[in-house]
DNA sequence: CGATGTCTTGAGCTCTGTCAACGGGCGTGG
DNA sequence: CCACGCCCGTTGACAGAGCTCAAGACATCG
């Protein structure tokens, strides 16, 4: 089921071709690379755009005041990002690459400007916030209640479902992402999430590249999301 | 600082007397009245309307498909719901009154309408939307990361925190929650929350009525915050 | 080569969930 | 009126999942 990921809000990135092509005949689109480590906005910036992956994974995350980062959103294809400065007129967040990227980007302003001539250039925004909405209590009753393996299978079923939907390969994964990254995201400490990788491993639902730990091998992913729902040796009640 | 219920993002509930004039004259609204238990809609439902509480508190619940329910969300006076059905075209939560109270209701279909003639009133929706992406991010860091006595403190102080901002008394509140309620807001058992509330009156931060136990008296906010912010006996790191 | 960052694994400890007992408020029904 | 049951809340004892601390392996880069 992927209640991390992809949950069972589907849609948004679909076609963002169309979407795209779409906006683009009512607001100034700009195009732009990033690489790794690239900041688009970063939390309290005043808010002036939104933005819009066309490839590349991008990580968003929360600065608190004592200095402790952790990872809110993980995009890619299709997603919105910078839906969170709109409120504020100030980003709440700071959206990084973490890999080479392109993306869109439109201003804010722009959009609504357009939107007095041609209303339906809300909709895909509103819609992608509906679905962020949803995303987000997902990604909540995760953390609540489900044990660490259960949310480390979960994830990685839920990253596999991006990738599909996407047309991308999903029997052998690349993470962009550090375990301390995945932990921040899952609320574990990248022990925690190591572990787990480990008895996934065991479990025989995944393999890990033993050179490159990153590199995910998943022979099944009926096998993955069987243990994400909760057959990891114990039934959760 | 309160990032459970008010976090960092302010405003769309200040002046939501405004906001409804300004809607009254481009769609049709409707007032009802509900009473404690009411479900103002429920997860699968076609989606159809949303709703802003004009009085009353009301909870937003995800039912998962094993039976578990899990508060998301808690809503008072001038907060929009039911925006997490705008993508799928299904409601993805259930909203319940926990008291009584009254609301508006507009259909969707209505305010897309009104917004061809009128782009404007699409502006609270998407500052409604915006500031719960928020509110959702700034509860995830809670759930990960905080002990339960801290989530509680913050809880408590969020929810002053919202009164305070509609004028209402902070110094003594009546909680239209159960404890096993706020545990399921806050990835805690009930017997959790019942022991922090029970460690906040030994701080000396909080009362509780010995008769109504959801009476709480917050003499000084300042000493709820400060425990809030992590002096709980414990500097965290 | 050493330095750094990432990842794994182990050992101990702590917090919170679980299970259980108990008390109080409230409605129902004798 | 009291008895009863139900729901809510508190508290204690215990166990277990995950965090903390620590050591070590491996890859990359200067």
């Amino acid at each position: 089921m992927g209640t991390i990921q992809t949950g069972r809000c589907a849609g948004s990135a679909r076609d963002i071709g169309a979407t795209i092509k779409q906006l683009d005949r009512h607001v100034r689109l700009e195009r732009r690379l990033v690489r790794a480590g690239d900041v688009l906005y970063s939390a309290g910036m005043r808010f002036t755009s939104l933005h819009i992956p066309d490839s590349g994974f991008f990580k968003v995350m929360n600065l608190t005041v004592d200095g402790y980062e952790q990872v809110v959103g993980l995009h890619l294809r299709g997603d919105w990002l910078g839906l969170d400065g709109i409120a504020e007129r100030r980003y709440g967040c700071s959206a990084i690459a973490l890999d080479v990227g392109e993306i869109w980007s439109l201003r804010y302003a722009d959009l609504l400007a357009a939107s007095e001539r041609e209303p339906a250039v809300l909709s895909p925004v509103l819609e992608a916030m509906s679905h962020r909405i949803c995303r987000d209590h997902e990604l909540m009753r995760a953390l609540e209640k489900l044990p660490a393996d259960i949310r480390v299978a979960d994830f990685l079923h839920g990253w596999a479902g991006l990738l599909a939907e996407r047309g991308l390969r999903t029997d052998s994964i690349i993470l962009p992402l550090t375990r301390t990254e995945i932990g921040s995201y899952l609320g574990l400490t990248l022990e925690s999430v190591s572990r787990a990788f480990s008895k996934l491993e065991r479990a025989d639902v995944i393999r890990i590249d033993s050179r490159y730990r990153r590199n995910i091998e998943i022979p099944k992913l009926s096998a993955l999301s069987g243990f994400a729902r909760g057959n990891g040796a114990r039934s959760v009640h």
